[in-house]
DNA sequence: AACAGACAAAAACAAGAATAATTGTCGTGT
DNA sequence: ACACGACAATTATTCTTGTTTTTGTCTGTT
């Protein structure tokens, strides 16, 4: 139950000192225990939080964003404890990506989204549905119904 | 089969024909075909291609972000011929996603990333190693539990 | 070793103006 | 129906500038 010292964690983590300071003085990042003399501990959980926090520095994230993002995390996912060690991420400079349970969403917004692209193949089909045979338009009554092309109009016939 | 006309575009994939000529002139996105006459046909691959731009659109994504994530596409994945209709793209607003193979990658700098956890542990077995411990803690701390909590909240903490 | 404080350099942000890109709408011609 | 062109309206992007946040380095204390 001891925890890792100061500096066990900047060995492990690869975190700077004045990071670690820094980061619990404004509440980033908490040790969850200290001793009695009111040394830091930090716990294994909080090892995994401060590693994602390298991670997403390293990966161009700014620490004002991930504060945002945490804030946000904690908003969409009032179960979650501690937001940078118990879901996946992943972040490209700007955004941070959170997934969960399957979904995606960007972790500030909250904003869900993937892109289903075998959804198309129906949207032709329901297409092909309303419209069956263009009948429409009393500019060109002549279009040929089952395929005779007697129409004369240049090519444009299309179809499939 | 003679492709999809202008008409039959705008209607399944839901973009204005302003949006397909523009995207037309300025090759973003050309019909691989055309009648005799000059007139567009789209092929289905086509249809995958601007569908996949309408959502990123929906989705917030400019279209001059999309010319980027092309290019950069095309540069990474030299395989590639359409770049909007053959990966699988989670997008979000200032950012769009690749995922080829199984991996994650943001599209225009090509920064590949994902975080994984259990490469933690071993950095933490490597640092017991190679910093033997005097006469302290042993074993392991167990996984992080979802709970935690007791009690001991630092109520921190004094600033300054 | 861990902590706190103070100072300055570096990095990130916010707000706004200038610029460029995209789209809507009109009218024309085939 | 499709394509082209032109104009204005909207929307993004870039590039400022001033401000805040974050980090490095130092000094001193327990």
């Amino acid at each position: 139950m001891d925890g890792f010292t100061n500096r066990q964690v900047i060995r492990i983590t690869g975190v700077t000192e004045r990071q670690l300071t820094y980061w619990r003085k404004t509440g980033l990042l908490c040790p969850t225990a200290h001793t009695a003399g009111g040394h830091a501990r930090y716990s294994f959980h909080d090892l995994i939080a401060l590693k994602a926090a390298k991670r997403l520095i390293d990966a161009g994230v700014s620490v004002q964003r991930m504060r945002k993002v945490i804030v946000s995390l904690v908003r969409f996912l009032p179960t979650i404890d501690q937001p940078l060690s118990e879901v996946s991420l992943v972040a490209t400079g700007d955004v941070v990506l959170v997934f969960h349970r399957g979904v995606a969403f960007e972790a500030i917004t909250g904003q869900e989204w993937v892109l289903p692209i075998a959804e198309l193949q129906r949207d032709v089909v329901r297409d092909r549905a309303a419209n069956p045979i263009p009948v429409q338009e009393e500019l060109f009554p002549a279009w040929p119904v089952a395929n005779g092309e007697g129409g004369g109009r240049t090519g444009n016939r299309a179809v499939s």
